[in-house]
DNA sequence: CCACGTCCATACGCTACCGTACGGCAAACA
DNA sequence: TGTTTGCCGTACGGTAGCGTATGGACGTGG
């Protein structure tokens, strides 16, 4: 890509190229040699920015962890009206992997989601997240104990979609079709 | 585990041993050496019976498709009553990772979703399993279209709960807490 | 202008895994 | 019992990535 800059690279550069590299093939992909390349460097400069893979790795987990959770929620933190705030953080979420390409870590880090260094920031996301749609059920009326179960599949049905889109994009409605979804959902979520 | 058995190997031996380290570790696990290793045997017996590794993935996904999606929807059709069909489906799957280590594999294959033989055998499971639960809508009465959209919000629960379950299982409600969830998601999904 | 600190390139050894070549053992068969 | 065939062990070369060592380029302050 940026072939032409010649530049310095700082932390920061890596540990972006090193998110990249982590959503398209997982924690794998997180391998110094190839985003050097990527970045049209060696691994000298990478062993001068870090320790190591795993602190490039924990860099660009906590990378994400900063950036994607607060952005959305901040996002629709605009939206006074709790019902629209609603259908706007589900059409956010259920638009697919178009969206944002953070979409793709959260799969990209489950099958090592027990990894020492990912599991702490999964659980962190996750329970940010599901807090989050538990209090805007909360907030629409509905009991503790109802608001934890439909934010629970609000939130499984979020992460099952953006797995599906990336898997079999052809079973999730998208485009024209997916307002009409989002509002389905809504009504079926938010049924008395 | 085995490692008094000493009698000759089989391919289904090694298919099986590639599906239970594609569940654990992803396709990225699906080497020769570690399950040659962990069989008791070396690489000689592996090249005997297959062409190479992608052969060997090949047969633990192929292993994996005529398995998991036909064990669970035959568990289910001795169900004849459609409501406690659904709810018999809902509580198997949403079980967590306890019921079948297969499900695991559904997450494992993520981040690989795009690899050449994944993809294929993931887009025929998916179609199966979201077709037969949208029968299964249309069945309770539902319109085509609801049968789609509910079905396609149950699945997409689905996955993100396994997800869920694998990732934090703290966040998910499992044990006794399990049937009042499924009462609830049912009570959702199928409200009018 | 020179010296020093910052940043990077290159070369090296190490490990893990793939795939191949080939020799050996053991059961089946003659 | 001898031989053939199926199955496996071992040894080898090749590749990819990690981490280290070391020298060089380049800017910056003295």
């Amino acid at each position: 890509m940026d072939v032409a800059e010649r530049k310095r690279l700082s932390a920061q550069d890596w540990a972006a190229a090193a998110l990249d590299a982590l959503a398209e093939g997982g924690v794998a992909a997180v391998a110094v040699e190839p985003i050097a390349a990527r970045l049209g460097t060696t691994k000298g400069s990478f062993y001068w920015h870090f320790s190591g893979r795993d602190a490039l790795l924990e860099a660009a987990l906590l990378r994400w962890e900063e950036t994607h959770t607060d952005e959305v929620i901040a996002l629709v933190e605009a939206e006074p009206d709790m019902r629209r705030r609603l259908r706007l953080l589900l059409t956010v979420a259920l638009r697919g992997d178009a969206g944002h390409p953070g979409d793709r870590v959260e799969l990209a880090l489950q099958p090592t989601a027990g990894h020492p260094l990912v599991a702490p920031v999964l659980a962190r996301v996750t329970r940010r997240r599901l807090d989050y749609v538990t209090d805007l059920f909360t907030a629409l009326g509905f009991s503790a104990e109802q608001a934890r179960q439909r934010s629970l599949l609000a939130y499984t049905a979020y992460l099952g979609h953006t797995q599906l889109a990336h898997a079999t994009p052809d079973a999730t409605p998208r485009g024209a079709e997916l307002p009409g979804y989002v509002d389905a959902v809504i009504a079926t979520l938010t049924s008395v």
